[in-house]
DNA sequence: CATCGATGTTGAG
DNA sequence: TCAACCTCGATGG
């Protein structure tokens, strides 16, 4: 369920609480015992974040390579961050200057209502500070919800739980993934070879041009370009059909006839709302707003968005009704109006 | 309580 | 092109 922001922010977490301990890797379920084996009581020494893909280090040199998929989640439980809306732990996480409005608005756990322009500066302190570890569980999928405080620690795993990572103060218990596996750094290195660049890895005008070459090469609809994850990594299928319509693309234009600066600007703005994501840990895609609208959606996923999981309702720009057809098994959404 | 659908990817046919 | 993977919140009865 996850896109690029969310597995971002897990990384955070790993970075925050796991790396630089060593770490009791088993297998609850049984499914990943043989490649906990390889893991287990090395010390974690780095958690990065490609795309939608994320790669746990080890200090014998192996790693975890971990795809979340569809349905995949990480829970973690014990002394952790458990605020939603922290900000970014620098480092590697960082790069974070083009934070857009909703992101400035959001500070800890509460909500400031909007309106008070003069409030940038003020938020900007308690944006940046990371909220005090605390003994509680943290489910981390496409969305974070946390859960009751726990009692004992570290506590049973429940389900069916692939991989259990544990140290003296914290424990990350993973289900339901696509992907799970040991790999070598000769593998680690194909495995990100595949991917497009990801604006949180790297160099980030060295990313555009990557992603700017391979879009305008091909004849594949800018639609599809954008879910590719070898063309940009962490776009899903939210992601996709709001950066097309603050485009105002027509999904189906051949990526060699979109004109240079508007795919630019598309990497542009892939950076902009990934780095919102990253903060809030919500896919906000309207930024800017204002008021109700604001509260709105941040309260429920339907006022998020422009154009997502809206067939049939109106246009917020033009009124026109939301298109929706499958494109390579995925729903896609669009206006026919505002994009052409 | 049963069913559906999902923010994803892989591999079979 | 489509089923499978294997989870769970949303929805409906």
């Amino acid at each position: 369920m996850p896109e690029g922001h969310s597995v971002h922010r897990i990384a955070r977490q790993f970075s925050l609480h796991f790396v630089g301990r060593p770490v009791a890797v088993s297998s609850p379920q049984g499914r990943f015992s043989a490649g906990a084996e390889k893991l287990d009581g090395h010390t974690m020494v780095d958690a990065l974040a490609v795309g939608k893909q994320m790669f746990l280090e080890f200090d014998h040199g192996l790693w975890l390579r971990v795809h979340l998929g569809l349905y995949g989640a990480w829970d973690f439980a014990g002394d952790i961050t458990a605020d939603a809306t922290v900000a970014s732990a620098g480092g590697r996480m960082g790069q974070t200057n083009q934070r857009g409005t909703v992101a400035e608005l959001v500070t800890g756990h509460d909500l400031v209502v909007p309106g008070a322009a003069g409030s940038r500066g003020e938020n900007e302190a308690s944006l940046h500070s990371i909220g005090a570890p605390r003994r509680t569980r943290l489910r981390m999928s496409e969305s974070e919800r946390q859960g009751e405080d726990i009692e004992e620690f570290p506590p049973p795993p429940i389900g069916q739980v692939r991989v259990r990572l544990l140290t003296t103060d914290a424990v990350a218990d993973l289900r339901g993934p696509t992907a799970c596996e040991v790999q070598t750094p000769d593998e680690v290195a194909v495995s990100i070879g595949k991917l497009g660049p990801d604006p949180l890895v790297g160099d980030p005008a060295e990313g555009e041009e990557r992603f700017v070459a391979a879009v305008r090469k091909k004849a594949t609809p800018i639609g599809l370009l954008l879910m590719d994850q070898s063309v940009v990594s962490g776009i899903g299928n939210v992601y996709r059909a709001e950066l097309l319509f603050r485009a105002r693309l027509d999904p189906y234009t051949p990526g060699k006839l979109v004109p240079e600066e508007v795919v630019r600007n598309l990497w542009r703005d892939w950076v902009h709302l990934l780095s919102i994501g990253v903060e809030t840990g919500q896919m906000m895609t309207m930024d800017g707003l204002e008021g109700e609208a604001y509260v709105a959606a941040l309260a429920s996923r339907d006022d998020r968005h422009w154009v997502y999981h809206r067939e049939g309702q109106p246009c917020r720009v033009c009124g026109t009704h939301i298109t929706m057809a499958m494109a390579a098994a995925r729903k896609l959404y669009w206006c026919p109006n505002c994009q052409r």
